[in-house]
RNA sequence: GGCCUCAUCGUCUAACGGUUAGGACACCACCCUUUCAAGGUGGUAACACGGGUUCGAUUCCCGUUGGGGCUACCA
């Protein structure tokens, strides 16, 4: 068997949804492991609401994930001649016909159809048309579209995922395949583009199911050989419903600015809806590309899990050297305002990043390190300010005081941490209750480095007038 | 409505006729840390329902129920 070729073909219609990037995933795993070929195709047949804008974001958005592709992107619209002929080689072999009806006609027949508009189907009218009657309207430049005349077989096939799948081709309609204006319509493009491509593997979402016995049909009018089709399945939202725009981070792009990993997203989406068979869950993509396989997806659909993915990614950053992530923390921390001046932002880096589980979240953590005069006081902070209470402000007073008596050459972890120590038995409260407040107001959360060695970094002075400050809101 | 499809803890999943139904996230408890996290240990929690087939069904078959998809001169 020659190697596999693959594709992803998705429609510059909208940004690249996590579904979307799944199933790119689910190819490009495939490709890799097989030393086949993925071709990226972009489905802009529908010129209204394609656009380059949306193009680009997601060849973006499959960069930054690492799936990376052999051949294309190829355009789909750039085919039109293609698609014709095919078309046109279907009518002159009996496979199609001409159909006169105009929109409005097919509307006002889906109205009157018995069982409402849903359940119309179309009569054949123009199909019984007499060769003499078709030549008339030929002639007077009758507008037609040009429609597949289904057979009417079984048309099944063996589902790489869900297994054998039949459908009856009575219960398909015949479907427009070149519209009025000469463009192909979907699901002739997709065959026709397929075929000349040379497509060995059609892998795609749950949702085309119902197209792929009309692709079948029109592969076997256009006697090509049939490709392996696997369909994996939907991603739902937390409510089980179809994943949404409102359901809030849909698009990679969403991700990406909430300081996710493409590691981290990638090992993520590949867990959602496949497994190896075993307990991995950490999975590096060199193992991820061994232990794929497609009759290992799964075949319901699965819920998007965003607190997982976030656990994932903060797995994996707290795995990472911080040289390697210092690029992007700083870049995060400019989005913040937050001064870099050529700092070097590892030692922080590795002070928090075991603690943090988006790239942002470590980023602000670090920003109050350099900059605690922008600790997030508002509104997180003085929402847990208000919450810890009366106590909040006596612990406060209690830290100032024994702070200040440090002298300067001894700002340090190890004294610092003694201070506060014997302030604390002094006042008879748990050291916790001692330092969780000096926390709150160094960094306006409740989670960061130890206490202590926070305090000896941002330095004497600044923790002094910070802890005031804080004082006087409480 | 019609056609198609799916069904294990709240969520992601393992199990390929015989298991105390395993792991992960989340949650709870404890340990570690004279502090928050992280980490470690343990715990709560699932085979949708009803019929078959079988010595034996989570697993195979049928049905019910409940999801999901499609049903355009959209993709």
């Amino acid at each position: 068997m020659t190697s596999p070729r693959l594709r992803f073909a998705p429609s510059p219609t909208g940004y690249l949804h996590v579904g979307g990037a799944r199933t790119a995933l689910f190819n490009w795993l495939y490709a890799q492991q097989s030393g086949g070929t993925l071709i990226l195709r972009i489905e802009d047949t529908d010129q209204a609401r394609s656009t380059d804008a949306h193009t680009q974001v997601i060849l973006d958005g499959l960069t930054w994930l690492g799936v990376t592709w052999d051949e294309g992107p190829y355009f789909q619209g750039a085919d039109g001649p293609r698609h014709r002929a095919d078309a046109e080689r279907l009518l002159r072999t009996g496979k199609a016909y001409r159909c006169f009806c105009t929109k409005e006609e097919l509307e006002a027949a889906r109205q009157a159809s018995p069982g409402g508009a849903d359940t119309y189907k179309y009569d054949r009218r123009c199909h019984r048309l007499s060769a003499e009657a078709i030549d008339q309207r030929v002639l007077a430049g009758t507008p037609f579209v040009i429609r597949f005349l289904m057979p009417d077989e079984e048309i099944a096939w063996d589902d790489a995922i869900h297994g054998r799948i039949s459908f009856q081709g009575r219960d398909l309609d015949d479907l427009v395949i070149l519209r009025t204006n000469g463009t192909p319509i979907y699901n002739l493009a997709v065959v026709s583009d397929d075929v000349a491509m040379r497509i060995t593997h059609v892998i795609r979402g749950d949702d085309h199911i119902s197209n792929t016995p009309k692709q079948i049909a029109l592969y076997q009018a256009l006697g090509a050989p049939l490709p392996v089709f696997g369909h994996v399945p939907m991603i739902l939202g937390p409510d089980g419903k179809k994943l949404s725009k409102r359901h809030g981070a849909t698009a990679v792009g969403d991700y990406q600015a909430q300081g996710i990993i493409p590691a981290a997203m990638r090992n993520f989406l590949a867990l959602l809806g496949w497994s190896p068979g075993d307990d991995r869950e950490i999975m590096p993509e060199a193992d991820l590309i061994a232990a794929f396989s497609l009759g290992a997806i799964q075949k319901k659909a699965a819920v998007f899990d965003v607190t997982k993915l976030e656990w994932m990614n903060g797995q994996y950053l707290s795995a990472l050297p911080a040289a390697s992530i210092e690029g992007l923390i700083a870049a995060h921390l400019a989005d913040l305002g937050v001064a870099l001046a050529g700092r070097d932002l590892r030692p922080a880096i590795d002070a928090v990043k075991s603690r943090a589980r988006t790239l942002t979240q470590l980023a602000e953590r670090v920003a109050v390190r350099l900059d605690p005069s922008r600790a997030a006081l508002e509104p997180k902070g003085e929402a847990l300010i208000t919450k810890m209470g009366p106590a909040y402000a006596a612990s406060l007073r209690l830290a100032i005081e024994a702070l200040g008596t440090i002298p300067d050459a001894e700002w340090h972890p190890e004294p610092i941490l003694a201070a506060i120590k014997r302030s604390a038995e002094a006042a008879g409260i748990k050291l916790g209750d001692a330092m969780q407040p000096i926390r709150v107001a160094l960094t306006g959360d409740t989670v960061s480095e130890p206490v202590n060695e926070l305090v000896a970094v941002v330095g004497k002075a600044t923790v002094l007038a910070r802890l005031a400050v804080v004082l006087g809101r409480a």
